[in-house]
DNA sequence: TCAGTAATCTGCAACTCGTGCAGACAAACA
DNA sequence: TGTTTGTCTGCACGAGTTGCAGATTACTGA
């Protein structure tokens, strides 16, 4: 995703206008590598600008996703979350708290696949599937707590 | 996915008990290829048996995907499928129709992950997502038709 | 075969996540 | 500063799924 900045020019390039609730989303998003959810990143701009609506919160991600500036994330189940990180890569997920974390895998354009035929298939998307530290050590794991954003 | 007379042995024997309810959808899902919606599966039933609840359905894809004899599949939005085929696989998407089918990968084991450093990580889940041939060469495609089950 | 027990089915309400809509509001621009 | 037009908020609604309660039915043991 880019910069705060460089977003305000390219709404403003695309007739949108830029205001303080957006302003305020894109500050949350720049650099997050939680993978927030609609509704923690609601939480987390009430308290900067409190009466900020969750619509307004689902409505700019979806600007934001359209535009290709993040990238929205299916994890199997729960709320869809929202990744700025547009490079090429995967996500691991923790089935015990939900965390999600990005992961780099290289050597996926030379896996042999079957069962691809009469599909004009684009990318994979990966997920892993597991335990983070923290639950596997936790003897009470935190069960989906928010550790997202 | 095992066959209705072995999963009934295997219901009988976690001391659950064998309903025309659930023997009919044993029969829906065996060999059944479609990645089958719960809705999708409900209608197909009501057909043989009118009356069946879409809520037992449900009751009973909870009760087979516990038992690890069918597999919940997310493609990522949409209602949650259901896959009789237990192999070690991944999917391929339409994500126009949303079709969806096996496929098969080999060589994932092989795969360079950076990022995985404090997970207990199982398989990875592989999904494809692109536009299956019919949807390709249809000038009107069928937007999210019933192509499951 | 029959009664007792416990699991199951059904229908409905409720819940989560997300979207449509309408009216108030505010950014951009002349 | 006024006008235009996009945006925000609040609410109702919709899809998908689950919780619950009461009626029903499968199993078990006599």
């Amino acid at each position: 995703m880019r910069s705060p900045d460089q977003l305000t020019d390219a709404f403003r390039a695309r007739g949108l206008k830029m205001t303080p609730q957006r302003q305020l989303l894109f500050r949350l998003l720049h650099g997050n590598d939680t993978h927030p959810t609609a509704e923690s990143l609601f939480e987390r701009a009430s308290h900067e600008m409190p009466g900020i609506s969750l619509r307004t919160v689902y409505q700019t991600m979806n600007d934001l996703v359209a535009m290709g500036e993040i990238e929205q994330v299916s994890v199997g189940g729960g709320p869809a979350r929202f990744d700025p990180n547009t490079d090429d890569h995967h996500h691991v997920v923790c089935d015990t708290c939900g965390t999600v974390r990005d992961v780099y895998v290289s050597g996926a354009d030379q896996l042999a696949i079957d069962g691809l035929d009469g599909f004009d298939a684009v990318a994979p998307a990966i997920v892993f599937h597991g335990e983070c530290t923290q639950c596997a050590s936790s003897s009470n794991p935190p069960h989906h707590s928010t550790k997202e954003n």
